[in-house]
DNA sequence: CTTTCGTTTACAATATAACGTACGAATTGT
DNA sequence: ACAATTCGTACGTTATATTGTAAACGAAAG
């Protein structure tokens, strides 16, 4: 495998090179030397993780996304055109958007829930994890034996490898996003 | 928020001792002197990312795992508390709920878009792709030299390897999750 | 062709990462 | 109880990251 810094040389020109910016242009966005960058770019340098977290910041990026860099063929999937799950009466509606696939392991579904409504949840299997993003409404998760309460804007991580259930005790239809990851 | 090399710091501690190794086997096995693991777990130096390789590949654990925070079975995470990253004046503005882990090989965010507000992309690495929900407002991507529209409710997968773009044509801020897997 | 401008690279100085060895404290074995 | 061993930290030295300034380079304009 090629050497990491010669990695981030690469991701670093292409970003910049992207952002049409100069060397001096990200010195002055993110506190670190023009001849730094350039030495980095070059790959003539194995900068420490503190100037790699200052580039990022100042580029507006993911630290992660100048170790790795990410390619498409374009499905528009309409909501009509999905089958809907439903729960509780139709209180609780799952849109399947983007089902298991072997090589990534993960499905993802838009979710509707009015006031009211609730779905107790399987227990799936070891390593599965779900993250949900809350656009609309409120959402309360039991799992753990805990409750959480997750609000429009914020979102939650956990294992589902246990029973969980998912509510909304709010008085408008909840709108979310839910990713399941099974484990490998 | 907390420095990077404190992160690591912490990081590398825990993994160690959830090994049972010692500074010294451990730089026995990744390479790296055993002053200087104990000196990044201390957070009293910013190792370079070269020496973070050699200490995730020694461990046999995955590179990003050394920097990200560690991540407790479940979390809620406040739209506060993230960095937003914004663009087009912060007319789009991303906030990174899940970030890039070498397991599962994809993040999560959620984005806004005011009308008229637009982000050109750069080109990911072969083998990644984007999956969108949008909840609110109207999504116009530019990519494969065409447009695509996206409807509220509907979403849209595309392979994400060439240069591509979104604009909010509409009226009202557009509200969207998007999941960017990266290959294997 | 010359000048100007923006950009990148070269160079020297400084700061700090990284290493090897020594030391003190804690643990283990006799 | 004592010696040996293991472990983590301190210290001095070397290697390299990082900065600031100067020089080189290429493109555009006159």
């Amino acid at each position: 495998m090629e050497e990491i810094h010669l990695i981030v040389a690469k991701n670093l020109k292409t970003l910049r090179k992207s952002k049409k910016l100069s060397l001096e242009k990200v010195a002055e966005l993110s506190g670190v030397s023009k001849t730094m960058i350039g030495q980095i770019e070059r790959g003539e340098s194995s900068p420490t993780i503190t100037t790699i977290w200052k580039i990022a910041n100042g580029l507006k990026v993911s630290f992660t996304s100048l170790l790795n860099y990410p390619q498409p063929e374009t499905t528009v999937i309409s909501k009509a055109d999905v089958q809907m799950l439903d729960e509780d009466n139709g209180k609780y509606r799952a849109y399947p958007y983007f089902l298991f696939d072997e090589d990534k392991r993960f499905e993802v579904y838009s979710v509707e829930i009015d006031p009211g409504g609730k779905l107790e949840s399987t227990a799936h299997k070891d390593g599965t994890e779900e993250f949900i993003i809350v656009f609309e409404g409120e959402l309360t998760i039991d799992t753990n034996n805990q409750h959480y309460k997750v609000k429009p804007g914020d979102c939650i991580k956990f294992k589902a490898d246990d029973l969980h259930s998912y509510y909304n005790t709010g008085k408008k239809t909840t709108h979310l996003s839910m990713i399941i990851y099974y484990g490998t």
